[in-house]
DNA sequence: TTATATTTGCAACAACGTTTCAATTAAATT
DNA sequence: AATTTAATTGAAACGTTGTTGCAAATATAA
């Protein structure tokens, strides 16, 4: 069995080929991936409402998570081992080059805590970073 | 001469009817606006194109910011006095309630500096904070 | 192997956003 | 105040992104 596969039924989804396809091309990228960067990957022949369904699935399982970014494309990252079906949990930043345009996670760096003003419940955050990466330098 | 008119003059722009129509639903509103959002506060009869272009032209001239949400919709909110054309200078956070869905500025909070890993250079920083503001506490 | 509940593919639709080009308009110049 | 010039606008056309409803296909449990 796949690791793939392993995965997809660890988190509690049906293996079908649709969603194997989809989870290798995030086991083979070391970057984060937006749709089209998928379809690119996985080729045309699956159907492009599949592949949105795939992610929510993806995404609701605990497998992958949403990255922002401050161009507001929607790209996906794996999630690290500690993500579950309806309970993720990210303390770690993202940085997206602004050269290359790759994004993707930095788990060396925590999302800080910061204290808000007065009425303000915060539960979740996330830390976007964004600049110049190790082989767009120079 | 309206504060918006002279706004628009102080960071090079041409004054016209759309541009203050548009620079005036931002001085009215606590919150960040969507496009939709402006659509509403200004009525049909503006032109959808031209909304862009106006938002576009303010974002260039250091008059808006456009604002991440982990929704990815694309929000904007005023500057504050100290951005410029071509200068935008931004330490703030940005808070989204996910109940009333509001997106806002706080200035209070600063985008604290993190040490990335090597070979990374940041250039700049968002911080999103997601949770329940005063309003839809209880 | 069969039953059933999930997943898939297709059609249709809606929102978002961009480009090109001609017409209009703001503001600089005379 | 009229003219000139350069920027802005509006309309049409186009492409991408994302959703919903429904029938056909398929993964899994029995």
């Amino acid at each position: 069995m796949t690791n793939s596969r392993k995965a997809l039924k660890e988190h509690g989804l049906r293996v079908t080929e649709a969603r194997e396809v989809v989870m290798e091309a995030f086991r083979d990228s070391e970057q984060a991936l937006t749709i089209s960067d998928i379809r690119d990957r996985i080729g045309d022949d699956q159907d492009r409402i599949t592949l949105y369904r795939t992610l929510k699935s993806f995404e609701e399982a605990g497998l992958i998570h949403r990255i922002p970014d401050e161009e507001h494309s929607v790209k996906y990252a794996l999630c690290p081992e500690s993500c579950h079906p309806g309970d993720h949990d990210h303390h770690h930043a993202h940085f997206t080059c602004k050269v290359c345009g790759k994004t993707r996670c930095i788990y060396e760096v925590f999302v800080p805590r910061v204290s808000t003003p007065q009425g303000i419940r915060v539960e979740s955050a996330e830390l976007i970073l964004t600049g110049v990466c190790e082989n767009c330098q120079g």
